[in-house]
DNA sequence: CACCGTAGGTTCGTTCATTGAACCTTGAGT
DNA sequence: ACTCAAGGTTCAATGAACGAACCTACGGTG
């Protein structure tokens, strides 16, 4: 199944002389930014991908493979019996989280949406501005200092459990937490 | 063709609750960030479009068609007889410019490629950091004011017209200048 | 031991989008 | 009368996404 051939991939822009094109052969892709979104905000495993996205199973397998081989999530063993894995965002994927920020923003800017979270700045409180900056301590807050909370928009009480677990106000990265059992 | 039922359209997120999924719906669909791009380096033309990225004519067209319907670009008719029209960028498209110099920059670090092109800011000729901001003024550049010129990873004399046009130094949103007849 | 549940996949037939080549239209130029 | 350029549309073939079903390894329960 490996296509180890040239460079026959289905992605990419083949000619494009261009750094932009060069990031979307790598995240362009649907679903790709989606699954780094989740990824940043603490989601870690494929069942969770699975159903907070609605992400079509071998979509997901086949983006988790790529994202690993990409060096953007990292692959890692958390038991052993049954083995089980968990898909890490690394260095990579944490320089994406400005981009990702100002493309969310543009996104309810420019379409009116209420507001569905909140990112601060752990430190201080203040809501980031528009590439992840505190406007108050005035430089780039690092990505696990940022505070993530449901802002006047967001469903209260959502379906699924992983939507659930982000409800709580949490920082990046730190993993989610699902209830066991849920009462539903 | 019109696809005006309910909202069964292709590319939905459908229940993503995330502004990040509401921007991917209308901008990350293959080739429209790139049309966007080419668009804010001072590309209007369809047939320039086309040359410079490569990309079929059906799906121009429609990628065309859905950023004019969402606001990203306005068709303007520029001739009278025979009819002619360009595609300027809007505010919408304008807006999404640290987005994307955040993309590109991310696409060149993470992979070590060339420097392609420099941004500058057009008063003190300083490059632009990662979003698009001037380090030595301390603030966002008016998109209009930023000077592009190629980078020393640039092809010196690339074959198409479009690109050949975008090698000598100037600011975004400027129409590009063609030459007129060349001698290959 | 038989059975069920869970996590993390793979397989497969259907549907949908992308591709590239060919064709069409309007008006200008010669 | 022909040819050319710009800006498209149409169409058959291919490739990706979808969703349902299935598979596997292990643990827990009765």
């Amino acid at each position: 199944m490996a296509k180890v051939d040239g460079m026959a991939l289905g992605k990419d822009y083949a000619t494009q002389e261009c750094s932009i094109a060069r990031a979307l052969e790598v995240v362009g892709e649907r679903w790709t930014l989606l699954v780094i979104r989740d990824a940043l905000y603490g989601v870690r495993r494929y069942n969770d991908f699975l159903v907070h996205l609605g992400i079509p199973r071998a979509v997901l397998a086949a983006r988790l493979q790529a994202l690993t081989a990409e060096g953007i999530l990292e692959k890692r063993r958390y038991q052993e019996s049954p083995p089980r894995d968990e898909y890490v965002p690394t260095e990579r994927a944490i320089a994406l989280w400005p981009t990702l920020r100002s493309l969310g923003r543009w996104g309810r800017e420019q379409f009116g949406e209420p507001q569905l979270r909140y990112f601060r700045h752990v430190d201080c409180g203040t809501e980031l501005g528009p590439y992840g900056e505190c406007p108050a301590c005035g430089f780039v807050v690092p990505v696990a200092d940022v505070l993530m909370e449901p802002g006047p928009g967001a469903d209260p009480d959502p379906a699924d459990p992983v939507s659930r677990a982000l409800l709580k106000p949490k920082r990046l990265l730190q993993p989610i937490e699902i209830e066991a059992t849920r009462g539903r």
